[in-house]
DNA sequence: TATCAAACCATTGACGCCCATAAAATTCCA
DNA sequence: TGGAATTTTATGGGCGTCAATGGTTTGATA
């Protein structure tokens, strides 16, 4: 396929965010595609352009689950180590933190991408019906184990509730 | 192996920074394997060409890894000792602690450096299973060993979620 | 000549790249 | 508005190239 229809419609109506969510199938080379809309975001980010050769990926500090983006999400983590003075040891030790776990993942020109077998543990892909789920996320976007967001998904909902009677069921 | 894959590749897409992880074998001979992203940002940088013979390989400062890098490393050095005092003792300690341990290893035709037995120590390369592994820091990269990064990867997350609110609470 | 290091070669497995198919969605026209 | 034609996406598979790794030979040195 050629990246142009979504691209261009996203264009078109100024969408640069990634939103909503999609579940594909991970085949047995661990392949995987990136969902057309957010193949197209990255287009618009630059994410295969001037700066980089892939999307960047890297377990999510809080979740079971792999938190990518493009170009703006290289830039965010490039922005921490901006302050700090080049070869100090803060520097070297945050650069450690922030690139350490960042992997490049190429996306090839069937729009799908290989997920790295460390990234897959932490997300346990593959662990059912070899299926991931993308979660777009505004900025960046997460790749699950659709089970696990499932669940998250749940628990999310129960506690949007919660705060709903909080607030005095207003809506 | 011939160097023009992933070169070319960087060479088109403006590469030029050091970036993601990957683990190599490292034989009884003591070479490994530079991975080849990295590779071909050192030949953008112009470690082989004009200036050069290799890559600059020294002790890190404060971690049991090692730090290497291509020309843009070399003249970082020289820039920060440039802003010390001549004949300073701080100039002089730095200079030591910088230029003294450094060696400048070969990349042979197949892409693999050979790791002095110095440099090997203090990272402590091959002392388990006789892997090492390659972190990209951006202007540099390090070598480690792979127990002793993931250590340090794992403080380095925790670290990195106290301060998790500057990545703009997104985890 | 013995030893060590560095260039050379060869193998294998992974990855990038291409094509094919099928399903879904969008466009276009009646 | 409905339905056909076209486009786009997702997915499966094959194939060639390149990277990583192990081994061998050559060359320098003492």
């Amino acid at each position: 396929m050629v990246v142009s229809g979504s691209l261009e419609r996203a264009r078109e109506q100024g969408m640069d965010r990634f939103v909503s969510t999609f579940t594909n199938k991970i085949d047995a080379k661990g392949r995987v595609s990136v969902p057309a809309p957010f193949r197209a975001v990255l287009e618009r980010d630059g994410y295969a352009s001037a700066g980089s050769t892939g999307i960047y990926c890297y377990p999510s500090l809080d979740a079971p689950a792999l938190d990518c983006g493009g170009e703006r999400l290289a830039q965010k983590i490039d922005g921490l180590l901006a302050g700090l003075p080049d070869y100090s040891i803060e520097r070297d030790e945050l650069s450690v933190a922030l690139y350490g776990d960042v992997q490049v993942l190429s996306i090839d020109g069937d729009g799908r991408i290989v997920v790295p077998e460390g990234l897959r543990a932490h997300a346990g892909l593959g662990d059912a019906g070899g299926q991931v789920t993308f979660v777009g996320l505004g900025d960046k976007f997460q790749i699950w184990e659709p089970g696990a967001f499932d669940e998250r998904r749940k628990a999310a909902r129960e506690k949007v509730q919660e705060h709903r009677k909080l607030l005095g069921g207003g809506g």
